[in-house]
DNA sequence: TCTGGGGTCCTAGGACCC
DNA sequence: TCTGGGGTCCTAGGACCC
């Protein structure tokens, strides 16, 4: 807690939807929601003109077509939201050298340790030249919290939504959070927020009365004492700029639930692949290996493998996965499957050294395994290559993804079905463009590059003092490959 | 058309060890 | 030899976050 606000959060504002928004000036004004378009989606992210239909982020996507149905349905592009959360990242990286991204589209920054503010006039200053710069170069808005901690900063950017600016005077924590639901902090969610109800506590002051022996005794040793902390406005938690991933996992929900073992099996050797290829571009091994299975009532069992040592080796993964769904009943259908790798370690394939020991490791293992487990656990074996599946060999227009036609030029797509795709022909700069239908297999259309939605911006070129760009913290391109990060603690009511 | 995908942290029980 | 106590690892599940 520091006497002075220089703890800033930034929140882009409906980051996805407006990244579309900008990028298509047919869809500015109107609802848009970027989403799951398959029969069990889910809403990512719903542009403010949607969200007054009731729409909201995690919401199932039939639902949103039933409170919207003229909304423009639209899928996320992980690479385009990507590149301006690269450009926002180094703005905030100009700020300070701490900088904590916690998704492509939010962050918190040090500004004292950056030495750019020191005093809430000051802060105020360079939150409000931060929204400034944010908007010319990426042509979005984002709203900003000043606060003396974290947690208030947060809860400030929240307040400040959309396009605004709040501080929080320290000093004037506790009278603020006295009166807002428990919901406000953060950490307590629908199962803490009911489980706190029942107990008679509702605000935030009910907490600071209940006092921390109580809340222990409720919710357990850690959440408890941490929770007690935040209610009395105490947060000391300070900005990490680097945090080491500790696992690496994919997962499908399938349009239909399967039945068939051999058909999951492959599915799940599959998702062993994609959660490999992850794994090693991120320069990672691990040592355990977890399955992941919904089955069709909704009802999640995990199971999981530890290894002698790390591995980054698919044969090995997919073994152990494949060992672990032998131990998983899935009579009534499974609607979603997953693979991760945890217990990740810092080396990769060149580390020999590591390799060699482990390789002794698995036969040491092997030649005492009289009780059986030493010959069922998986042999820690290295491989050369990783072989990527192949993309899909048809042609897919995907709601919203870029294309160029070799006549009309830039566009983007917006329906196909029946062998045809519908095309609008504008582009980040221009006026809301006319719309024309191809046939699918149309040689004069191609795949197209997402344009940047700020022409003349040019990465690097001076921005005036103290806003030199520096370079992006790797977490935020680690991180955020995932939908539903925009969105925002209070419109966001996770399904039960 | 009822519920995504990627993560983090915590708890609790049992095994195992000293 | 009627009973310990603590630490660490593993597994499974749950809550939460974006």
């Amino acid at each position: 807690m520091r006497a002075a606000p220089t703890i800033l959060h930034l929140d882009m504002d409906a980051f996805f939807a407006a990244a579309e928004q900008a990028s298509k000036p047919s869809l500015r004004g109107k609802p848009v929601i970027v989403g799951g378009l398959g029969p069990r989606g889910v809403v990512a992210t719903a542009s403010y003109e949607a969200r007054r239909f009731g729409v909201h982020s995690a919401m199932p996507m039939g639902q949103a077509r039933r409170l919207a149905p003229n909304a423009a349905y639209l899928v996320p592009r992980f690479a385009f939201y990507r590149s301006i959360s690269e450009q926002v990242m180094r703005l905030l990286g100009s700020l300070s050298p701490l900088v904590e991204p916690l998704s492509l589209d939010e962050a918190f920054v040090d500004l004292e340790a950056g030495g750019v503010a020191d005093d809430t006039a000051s802060a105020r200053a360079v939150g409000e030249r931060l929204r400034a710069d944010i908007l010319a170069t990426t042509g979005l808005s984002g709203s900003v919290g000043l606060a003396g901690s974290k947690m208030l900063a947060k809860i400030a950017s929240e307040q400040a939504k959309p396009d605004g600016l709040a501080l929080i005077p320290p000093g004037t924590e506790r009278e603020l959070l006295g009166p807002e639901s428990v919901r406000i902090l953060p950490g307590v969610g629908p199962a803490t927020g009911e489980h706190l109800r029942r107990a008679g506590m509702t605000t935030v002051s009910d907490l600071a009365e209940a006092g921390e022996d109580e809340l222990v005794r409720l919710l357990g040793r850690a959440h408890g004492a941490s929770l007690y902390r935040m209610a009395l406005g105490h947060d000391d938690r300070p900005v990490v700029a680097e945090r080491d991933a500790k696992s690496v996992s994919v997962e499908d929900t399938f349009a239909v639930d399967l039945h068939d073992r051999v058909r999951i099996r492959a599915e799940v050797e599959r998702l062993a692949e994609r959660c490999v290829g992850r794994l090693r571009a991120s320069g990672h091994s691990g040592r355990t290996i977890v399955l992941k299975v919904r089955r069709f009532d909704f009802s999640t069992l995990t199971r999981s493998e530890t290894l002698r040592g790390p591995t980054d080796a698919l044969g090995v993964v997919r073994e152990a996965a494949g060992r672990l769904l032998d131990s998983v009943d899935t009579t009534g259908g499974v609607r979603l499957l997953g693979v991760g790798v945890s217990g990740l370690a810092d080396y990769t394939q060149e580390d020999l050294f590591a390799q060699s020991a482990q390789s002794a490791w698995a036969e040491l293992a092997g030649g005492r395994s009289e009780d059986g487990t030493g010959a069922g656990a998986a042999p820690v074996v290295t491989e050369a290559v990783v072989a990527e599946p192949a993309g899909p060999a048809e042609r897919y227009w995907a709601p919203g993804h870029d294309v160029r036609h070799a006549v009309h030029g830039a566009g983007w797509v917006q329906g196909s079905g029946l062998g045809r795709v519908t095309v609008r022909f504008e582009e980040p700069g221009s006026a809301p463009g006319r719309v024309r239908t191809f046939a699918v297999d149309d040689p004069e259309l191609e795949a197209g590059e997402a344009l940047p939605l700020v022409r003349d911006f040019v990465p690097g070129r001076d921005r005036g003092p103290g806003l030199v760009p520096a370079p992006v913290p790797s977490a935020a391109a680690g991180r955020g490959s995932a939908p539903g990060l925009t969105a925002e603690p209070d419109s966001h009511p996770h399904h039960p």
